[in-house]
DNA sequence: GTGTCGGTGGGAAAAAGTGGGGCTAAGTGG
DNA sequence: CCACTTAGCCCCACTTTTTCCCACCGACAC
């Protein structure tokens, strides 16, 4: 489980430290890739198999699924971490996220985010009532799931 | 498993590097066949043995299938790697993939592919709201899945 | 105060990618 | 059958990028 906020440099190589607490629950076959909001999102190995399992290109793939499979497969990487702990953003991925020389990281349970530091500001410091109607808005669309 | 997008020089004698990551796990068998959308298919050999077992022309077979058999197997060619861990691109290839002095070389996963520098950057470079609905469609089907 | 742990920065070594010359083999035409 | 041309392959050299290693700094604990 990943949890809190941490805001961590990103030096001219775009070597970023991922937290102590997140690192030791990231074990060899971690993957990180673009995600929403213009965020990168980090898969460990186990949330990963969830996402690739059952999908293969082949000639009878419709083009459709040839198009999702590019663009998730083609915007990931497998994360490798050197002997301090970090992990080297591309240069794609630093520019598809707006990251400059530092980086916020976010553990969401299941999975980390990595975001613009200014971008996560407006979201992470949102005021109680922002925070207050997000929620109800959330708890109103799973009771109507429910029915 | 093949992740992300590398983007390399072709040279005037059509030659092309494999990111390392890619080389180490394509052993030789390894074929490049053309590809949908334009783009150039390299299979690992379990990959493509899995492909020649499904496909055979028999009696049986519909026209349009002995058609796409036609096309993939008369334009496969099986790679070879020079010494720097590059692959000669045929003539032919490069111009079904209208490839000139740049492409891109893209895991998906299960194998890679070789797109024109342009036509690639209109599939990988797509904004973040993009990516947001792919990761909306991923998780939709992690849910059907799931039941 | 001293030791450890987590994060940051930079230099050096190694690896990966690029380009070109020249030899060899294969195809073409007399 | 031979000469010629072309394309393919191998090898070497150079440049850039990546990776590894070491040193430092600050915070916290003992």
């Amino acid at each position: 489980m990943f949890l809190g906020t941490y805001r961590h440099a990103v030096d001219a190589k775009g070597r970023l430290a991922i937290p102590a607490r997140f690192r030791e629950q990231l074990p060899a076959g971690t993957v990180i890739s673009k995600g929403a909001e213009g965020c990168l999102q980090v898969y460990p190995p186990k949330e990963w198999a969830r996402v690739k399992d059952r999908m293969r290109i082949t000639s009878t793939t419709a083009a459709e699924e040839r198009k999702l499979q590019r663009m998730l497969f083609g915007s990931a990487r497998e994360c490798e971490f050197d002997a301090q702990g970090r992990i080297v953003l591309s240069a794609d991925h630093r520019s598809y996220a707006g990251i400059g020389a530092a980086a916020a990281v976010v553990g969401v349970n299941n999975l980390i985010e990595i975001w613009n530091d200014e971008a996560w500001r407006r979201i992470g410091d949102a005021t109680p009532d922002e925070y207050t109607r997000i929620q109800d808005r959330v708890a109103e669309r799973e009771r109507s799931n429910d029915r």
